[in-house]
RNA sequence: GGGCGCGUAGCUCAGCGGGAGAGCACUGCGUUGACAUCGCAGGGGUCACUGGUUCAAUCCCAGUCGCGCCCACCA
C-alpha cells in the first residue's frame, strides 16, 4: 500500500541504486546491439565545480532526451566526464597551499605542486559527479573520463603535433592579453570589457628644437590619453593625416617628457581628429592599436612594465635610447622604478604637472579589459605565445553549419556562430600555468624547436637536426583548458585509436549547452572534430537560456548570488525541480527560477502519486493481453483516445527540443484530464457498474497510468519508476524497470464519438456546478434535474451516464420533461437544464445571470455577423474559416434563442 | 559602433494571423473513502506605444519608448 504522502528523499536513493545496479546507463547494451545509437557527451563540468542552477538545466534536459531515446529503443550514450579546468584549479590548490600556510607553488616546485594538484583531485574533486546524480541524470558511469587522462592527453598531444605539422599551430611574438595576477596569457575570450569611470590626461609633448613654454601652444603638441603611465615607452605621436592642424608637424620629432628621448610625429588613419586632442601617443609595446600603428610604420617596441605590471625602468636600457644620461633621468628612473602600473600612473602624472606639461584632465568614461578569472585589469603584453591558425580551421566549420551538417536549435544562434566564425582572431593556447596538457615541444640550446609527442621522439629530431645527441628543454607552459575540451567528443571515445565506440557514436546525436559557451566551446568542437575526424561532432546543437538569479543577473561564484539546486532538490525532491527547469526552458528566453514553481511541481507528483494510490486501492492492474482498442465502455475509449493524444504532444515536442511543451503536455493530461475528470467519471463503474464494466475499467486505467508514467519519466523518473514498480508484481507482461520500457506506441485509440459524448457530460458537470455555486446553493445539497428539449441521443447520453452526472453535479434525480417554472436554467446544445429551485434561488438574481448571458452572445452574434455580412471577408478568407464562422454564428444564435425562452419561463414566474 | 532578445493577468511566464492561456497569488464554497502538497466555482488583461500590410493583427513589417544580453581596439 503506497504512503499516503510522497515522500521524494526517501525513494530517490534506493532508485538510483537501483538503475546502477541494472547497468540501466550502459551503452551497448546485449539487446541493442542492432539499435541506432544515440549519443551525447556531457558538457565537462570543472573538477573543482559543483553543481549550480544551469548544470541542473543543462543536464535535466539531456537526462530527458536520453531517457526519451532509450525508452524508444535507441542504443544510447550518455558520455560523461569532468574538465581539469586549468586555472580554475590550480587557483583552488593554490588558495589551499595559503590557508594551511604550507609552502607556496614556487617552493613546491613544478613536480610536487602538480602531484599536490592530482591528490587534491582525488580527495576533494569530482563533488559534482554525486550531485548529478542525485538529479537523476543516467550517465553512462563507467565511461567517465577526465581530460587529463592518459588517454586524453594522448589525443591532446596528437592533435598539437599534427596541427604543428600542418603550419596550423605556430610560435608567435606578439601583444597577448597578459594576467599580471595570475602571471599568464589568456585569450581574448577570457577577457570581459568592463565599463570604468576614469579619466582623459591631455599632456604636452614639446616640439624638438623649440624652447617649451606652457604659455605658447606652437611649442609643444598635445596627446590625449587613458594610460599616462605607459608614456615612457611611446615611440611615436600619430596624427590623422588629413588633419590641417597638425600637417606641418608630420616628419617633425617631440621630445618625450621626463625621458628626453626624441620621437617621430607621424601620420596615420588609426589617430582620429574627433578623439580627445587628435593626436595620439603611440606606444606599441603596451597597446593593440598602438602595436599595429608601430609596424606600419616602423617603429620600435619598447616595453617598460614587467609581468606583474610594475615599472621596469632600471637597467632597461630600451626606453632610454639615445638619451644623454643626466642626474635629472637617473632621479626620475630611481623614482618609478618598480611601481605597481596604478601608483606608475599617479606619479608620472605628478611629474608632467610639475612640469607645466599636463594640459588638462577630463573625467572620462571607457571600457577596460579585466581578466573574467582574476578580475584585474588586463596588460597587453608583449611575449611568445602558442597560436592556433583559428581562421583556417573555421572556415569548414562554417561550411558545415551554412549547409545544415550541424543544425543549431533555436536556428537564431547560427548567426552569432557565423559572426563570430567568421571574424576569428589566432587563438592564444600556451598558458604560464602548471595544471595542464604541458605543450609537448622541445628546445635545443639555439633555441631550435622540436614537436613531437613524445621526448624521446623530439630527441631523435634533435638528433637529426644537430647531428649528436643534445639536451633539450620542454616548453614550461601548459595548454589552454579549452583546447582539450574541444576534442571532448572523440577524445572520450577513444581517438585516436579506431575503437567500436568511436564508430558507432561519432558523430554525437546532439549537444546541449548554453549559449555563454557556444564560442569557447562549440565553435572549438566544431572546428576541431572536423579537422580531426573530417565529421562534425554532432547533427543539433541545442542552446538552452541561461538560469538567472531573481534580479535576471547571471549566476556566478564571484557574484556570489547562485541558488543552490541541490537546497530544492532536498526541499521538492530532485523531480520537482527537473520538472520546473524543463517546463521552463521555452527557447530562447531565459529562465528566472522561482521556488514556488519548484512546491507547485512538487504537487504534482503528490497528485499522480495519489492517483496511482487510488487505482491500487481499486486494483487496477495492468492486464496482460489487455487491448485498448477492443474497449466498450465509452469513458474508457475516450481516455484512451486522450492518452494517444498526449502521447503524440509529449513526443513531438521532444523530438522539436520543446521541452516546456512536452513537460505541460504530460502535466495536463495528468492532473487536468486523467484525474481531474477520467478518475471521476469512472468511479460509479468501479462502486456500482456491471462486474465486465468495472474489469474493463481497472485494465484501462492501468493501462493509461502505465502510458502518463512513461511519457512523464523522462521528466520525472524517480517518482515514475517507483510507481512503475508498485502498479504492478515484477514481471508481469511488462519491462520491470521503468527506465528500459518502451516509449508508448501510437495505436489509434482516437474516437469521435467517444470524444463527443464524454465531453457532452464534462461540459453538463461543468455548467451544473458553475451554475450551483453562482447561485449559492450549499455545496452538499441534493437537487434535482429535468432536462427538456433534449434530442433522443441526447435522452440516451444522459441515461447512459446518470450515475456519473448525479454524482459529480450533485443530482438528486434526474427527469425529461418541460421545463418546471422558478428553475435555474442552462442552456447546453439543444437541451435545456433546469435546476428547480424554487423558494431557494433569487429569481432576479437569476434574471439578471440570464439576462447578461444573453447580452455577452448578442455581441458575439453582431460581432460574427458583421464579419460575415463584410463581402471582401467572404470572399478572401479560406472557405474553412468562412464556414467555421458561419457555424458559430448558427449555434451562438440557437443558444441566444434557448436563453431568452428561458428568461421567458422564469419571468412568467413572476 | 554592430548584433540579438524581451515588454501578454498582481507575480513568474507560455502562446500566436481567424473565439486571450498556464502556474502561483487572490475571492467564495468545501461535498464524494486517491489526494487539504486537495476539490469545485470565480474575479482579474486597450497582449508597451504609434503607424503600416491584411478580409482579419497580441501574432507579420516599420518606427518609438523601456529593459537585458553578446560582439567590437577606439586614445
Amino acid at each position: 500500500m503506497l504512503d499516503k504522502t510522497y515522500q521524494p528523499a526517501s525513494i530517490e536513493g534506493p532508485i538510483y541504486r537501483l538503475w546502477e545496479k541494472a547497468k540501466a546507463f550502459a551503452a551497448g547494451r546485449a539487446n541493442r546491439k542492432d539499435a541506432r545509437p544515440y549519443a551525447i557527451v556531457i558538457p565537462p563540468p570543472n573538477v573543482t565545480g559543483s553543481l549550480h542552477m544551469g548544470h541542473a538545466l543543462n543536464n535535466t534536459l539531456q537526462d530527458a532526451l536520453v531517457r526519451f531515446e532509450r525508452m524508444r529503443g535507441r542504443d544510447v550514450l550518455w558520455q560523461p566526464g569532468m574538465d581539469h579546468a586549468g586555472i580554475a584549479t590550480q587557483m583552488v590548490v593554490e588558495r589551499q597551499l595559503l590557508e594551511r600556510q604550507e609552502p607556496d607553488r614556487r617552493a613546491l616546485g613544478r613536480e610536487a605542486f602538480v602531484d599536490r594538484v592530482w591528490k587534491w583531485k582525488e580527495e576533494s574533486g569530482g563533488l559534482i559527479i554525486n550531485q548529478l546524480k542525485r538529479l537523476g541524470a543516467s550517465c553512462d558511469w563507467e565511461r567517465e573520463r577526465f581530460t587529463m587522462d592518459e588517454g586524453l592527453s594522448r589525443a591532446v598531444r596528437k592533435v598539437f603535433v599534427d596541427l604543428y605539422r600542418a603550419g596550423l599551430i605556430y610560435k608567435d611574438k606578439r601583444l597577448v592579453n597578459w594576467d599580471p595576477k595570475l602571471l599568464t596569457a589568456i585569450s581574448d575570450l577570457e577577457v570581459e570589457q568592463v565599463e570604468v569611470k576614469g579619466h582623459l590626461w591631455h599632456l604636452r609633448y614639446p616640439l624638438e628644437g623649440r624652447d617649451f613654454d606652457p604659455e605658447d601652444a606652437s611649442t609643444y603638441i598635445v596627446v590625449a590619453t587613458t594610460r599616462p603611465e605607459t608614456m615612457l615607452g611611446d615611440t611615436a605621436v600619430a596624427v590623422h593625416p588629413d588633419d590641417e592642424r597638425y600637417k606641418a608637424l608630420v616628419g617633425r620629432n617631440v621630445i618625450l617628457p621626463l625621458v628626453g628621448r626624441r620621437i617621430p610625429i607621424v601620420a596615420d588613419d588609426y589617430s582620429d581628429p574627433e578623439k580627445g586632442s587628435g593626436a595620439v601617443k603611440i606606444t606599441p609595446a603596451h597597446d593593440f592599436n598602438d602595436f599595429d600603428v608601430g609596424k606600419r610604420h616602423a617603429l620600435p617596441q619598447i616595453g617598460i612594465l614587467n609581468a606583474e605590471a610594475k615599472l621596469l625602468l632600471d637597467g632597461n636600457s630600451d626606453f632610454i635610447q639615445g638619451v644623454e644620461p643626466s642626474a635629472q633621468l637617473a632621479r626620475t628612473i630611481q623614482e618609478l622604478n618598480g611601481l605597481d602600473r596604478f601608483a606608475a600612473r599617479k606619479a608620472i602624472v605628478a611629474q608632467l604637472e610639475e612640469q607645466g606639461l599636463v594640459e588638462k584632465i577630463e573625467p572620462y568614461v571607457h571600457t577596460v579589459p579585466h581578466g573574467d578569472r582574476s578580475g584585474i585589469v588586463i596588460e597587453p603584453f608583449l611575449t611568445d605565445q602558442w597560436y592556433v591558425n583559428a581562421r583556417e580551421l573555421a572556415k569548414p566549420a562554417i561550411e558545415a553549419v551554412k549547409r545544415g551538417r550541424t543544425v543549431f536549435v533555436p536556428k537564431s544562434w547560427e548567426n552569432t556562430y557565423f559572426h563570430w566564425m567568421q571574424n576569428i582572431q589566432p587563438w592564444c593556447i600556451s598558458r604560464q600555468l602548471w595544471w595542464g596538457h604541458q605543450i609537448p615541444a622541445w628546445y635545443g640550446p639555439d633555441g631550435q624547436i622540436f614537436v613531437a609527442e613524445e621526448e624521446a621522439e623530439a630527441s631523435a629530431q634533435a638528433k637529426a637536426h644537430y647531428g649528436e645527441p643534445t639536451d633539450l628543454t620542454r616548453d614550461a607552459d601548459v595548454l589552454d583548458t579549452w583546447f582539450s575540451s574541444a576534442l571532448w567528443p572523440f577524445s572520450t571515445l577513444g581517438w585516436p585509436d579506431e575503437t567500436a565506440e568511436l564508430k558507432r557514436y561519432y558523430p554525437t546525436a546532439v549537444l546541449v549547452t548554453g549559449f555563454d559557451i557556444i564560442f569557447f566551446w562549440v565553435a572549438r568542437m566544431m572546428m576541431m572534430g572536423l579537422h580531426v575526424m573530417d565529421e562534425v561532432p554532432f547533427r543539433d546543437v541545442y542552446i538552452h537560456a541561461l538560469v538567472r538569479d531573481e534580479k535576471g543577473q547571471k549566476m556566478s561564484k564571484s557574484k556570489g548570488n547562485v541558488i543552490d539546486p541541490l537546497e530544492l532538490i532536498e526541499a521538492y525532491g530532485a523531480d520537482a525541480l527537473r520538472f520546473t527547469l524543463a517546463a521552463m526552458a521555452a527557447q530562447g528566453r531565459d529562465i528566472k527560477l522561482s521556488p514556488l514553481r519548484v512546491e507547485g511541481y512538487r504537487n504534482f507528483a503528490t497528485k499522480l502519486w495519489n492517483a496511482a494510490r487510488f487505482a491500487e486501492m481499486n486494483g487496477c492492474v495492468p492486464v496482460q493481453g489487455f487491448d485498448p482498442s477492443t474497449a466498450s465502455e465509452t469513458v474508457n475509449r475516450w481516455i484512451a483516445g486522450e492518452s494517444e493524444r498526449a502521447l503524440a504532444k509529449v513526443t513531438e515536442a521532444l523530438e522539436a527540443f520543446r521541452f516546456n511543451e512536452a513537460a505541460g503536455a504530460i502535466y495536463a493530461f495528468i492532473w487536468h484530464v486523467f484525474c481531474d475528470w477520467y478518475l471521476e467519471l469512472t468511479k460509479p463503474i468501479l462502486t456500482a457498474g456491471d462486474k465486465e464494466a468495472a474489469a474493463e475499467t481497472r485494465a484501462m486505467t492501468a493501462f493509461v497510468l502505465d502510458r502518463a508514467l512513461t511519457l512523464l519519466h523522462p521528466f520525472m523518473p524517480f517518482v515514475t519508476e517507483e510507481l512503475w514498480a508498485k502498479l504492478a508484481a515484477e514481471g508481469e507482461g511488462r519491462e520491470s524497470l521503468l527506465i528500459l520500457a518502451e516509449w508508448p506506441r501510437h495505436l489509434g485509440l482516437e474516437n469521435a464519438d467517444a470524444d463527443a459524448e464524454i465531453g457532452w457530460v464534462i461540459r453538463l458537470v461543468s455548467e451544473v456546478r458553475s451554475v450551483r455555486s453562482e447561485m449559492n446553493v450549499p455545496a452538499g445539497a441534493r437537487v434535482p434535474l429535468v432536462i427538456s428539449g433534449a434530442s433522443e441521443d441526447t435522452v440516451a447520453r444522459a441515461k447512459r451516464h446518470e450515475d456519473t452526472i448525479l454524482r459529480l453535479a450533485r443530482i438528486e434525480t434526474m427527469s425529461f420533461g418541460k421545463a418546471p417554472s422558478g428553475a435555474v436554467q442552462i442552456v447546453l446544445d439543444e437541451a435545456t437544464l433546469a435546476l428547480p429551485l424554487a423558494g431557494v434561488i433569487d429569481v432576479a438574481a437569476e434574471s439578471k445571470r440570464l439576462k447578461r448571458e444573453i447580452d455577452k452572445i448578442r455581441a458575439e452574434i453582431e460581432q460574427l455577423g458583421a464579419k460575415l455580412a463584410n463581402e471582401k471577408f467572404v470572399s478572401r478568407a479560406p472557405e474553412h474559416v468562412v464556414e467555421e464562422q458561419r457555424e458559430r454564428k448558427a449555434e451562438v444564435e440557437a443558444i441566444a434563442a434557448r436563453l431568452a425562452q428561458a428568461l421567458k419561463r422564469l419571468e412568467a414566474t413572476l
